[in-house]
DNA sequence: CGCCGTGTTGACCAGTTTCAAGATTGGTGG
DNA sequence: CCACCAATCTTGAAACTGGTCAACACGGCG
């Protein structure tokens, strides 16, 4: 099976749209209907593995929804070093509201494929749009919290709980309970650079949590969570 | 001198309002009526050094803006480790579209006076100005991005990088030039929670760049910037 | 003038990175 | 369908950065 099959297969069609689960985090009750005419202005697009969608200071026309496939926001440092911001998986928004320039590049880890919205016209719709206008500010919202969250693990955890953290993470995002198999579109060196840690390091801990049977990787890119509870007692801090 | 009269000195009256400087980030014109009148809902507030303004969980009524004094917003995990998201100076607005609690504890890191906006009033003044709704919404964008290029130096930047960037940050928000003294309010340990390292790490780097003339430290909260320039260069990975 | 909280410095240590072999895996072509 | 190849991942050993622990210094305040 290919990365791009195993990311479609990821998120049932139905949680792609209008909602992917909790993702709609305090969408107000008739924003649905704003969100459908938004729909009328999207245009859909594909990108191959390994592509850019766009670069880091780009003019930031277009925000956009991913349909399938796997992408990472990244910001990168002169001599190569790479943060990750941000793992988009079907149904998230991401670009939301950049109205001058991304501040961040675009890649696609699978083959992918999104619906761009141009940014000017959702701009004039949300003028007269209270709905749109909330849902947009909730992805803000949503976006300070995760990356909040994020300075946290970057900043105070250790290599153990930074991957416990990450896993939780992914779980939750993919509404996925123990014992289920679920995809890891991005590769060690993806998951290295949202954690703030080395791929060799990375790849240390999945093997010592593989030991520990808090986990199983059936393949590269696939896990299986054997021990959820445990995981977050780690990513939380508990020894 | 204290700390609480240093750190009013720190930013001269007329700056404070309606905008620190470049802190009003792409508010457009005509937003400033609008603050005018926001202001007519806000009320004055006191606390004393070391005093906690709210905790993290608490419902968030207000959003506020600091009039003289320092903040500290942060982050406490179960065994005391403690992350700082940001350093809140005169002028600065905080808690804003937090709507439900407070993802947040804003201690004062000396004698503050601030000024609070009860959230409901200014939603329902955001619903029928579309100046104030801007402004919320640059205050919000301006937060992912400093929270982004913070991920950026927590996750991937040496201890020598941190402490050059997170002297850089300062001296932009201070609006201060090379070998002008500005205020320090925050103890070592802030910056250290600020930037990922231990106390002691801050404080050798500190003693090394004050070995190698690129700053001044004439008392523990104040500081003159020597080298900028150098310091840009450290914080941006240039060796 | 002396005390207490905070900051500095040193010696040692632990966790993470670095460097370098190998081992898997997934994709390709015979 | 199998075998091979390249890319990716895993593992080990050594080096290093930053952390820990502890003593000492400083300065702000009574």
């Amino acid at each position: 099976m290919s990365v791009a099959e195993m990311t479609r297969l990821a998120v049932p069609p139905s949680l792609v749209w209008p909602f992917a689960g909790d993702a709609s985090g305090g969408v107000p009750a008739g924003a649905n209907v704003e969100l459908r005419e938004l729909e009328r202005h999207g245009s859909k697009l594909r990108f191959k593995r390994g592509e850019t969608l766009f670069n880091e200071g780009d003019p930031a026309e277009h925000a956009y929804r991913l349909v399938s496939g796997a992408v990472r926001l990244c910001k990168h440092m002169a001599d190569g070093r790479r943060q990750i911001a941000e793992f988009i998986l079907p149904g998230d928004f991401f670009s939301f509201g950049e109205t001058v320039e991304h501040d961040f590049t675009a890649e696609a880890m699978s083959d992918v494929v999104l619906v761009c919205y141009p940014q000017r016209a959702m701009e004039r719709l949300a003028d007269e749009r209270p709905g749109l206008r909330n849902f947009s500010r909730s992805l803000l919202r949503r976006r300070i919290d995760d990356a909040e969250n994020h300075l946290v693990m970057l900043g105070r955890q250790t290599a153990k709980e930074k991957v416990a953290s990450f896993l939780v993470l992914l779980a939750q995002r993919s509404h996925t309970h123990e014992n289920s198999r679920l995809a890891l579109p991005m590769s060690r060196q993806d998951i290295a650079d949202f954690v703030g840690l080395t791929m060799e390091t990375v790849s240390r801990v999945l093997s010592a949590m593989k030991r520990e049977k808090l986990i199983e990787l059936p393949g590269l890119h696939e896990l299986v969570i054997r021990d959820l509870e445990s995981l977050h007692a780690l990513a939380d801090g508990e020894e």
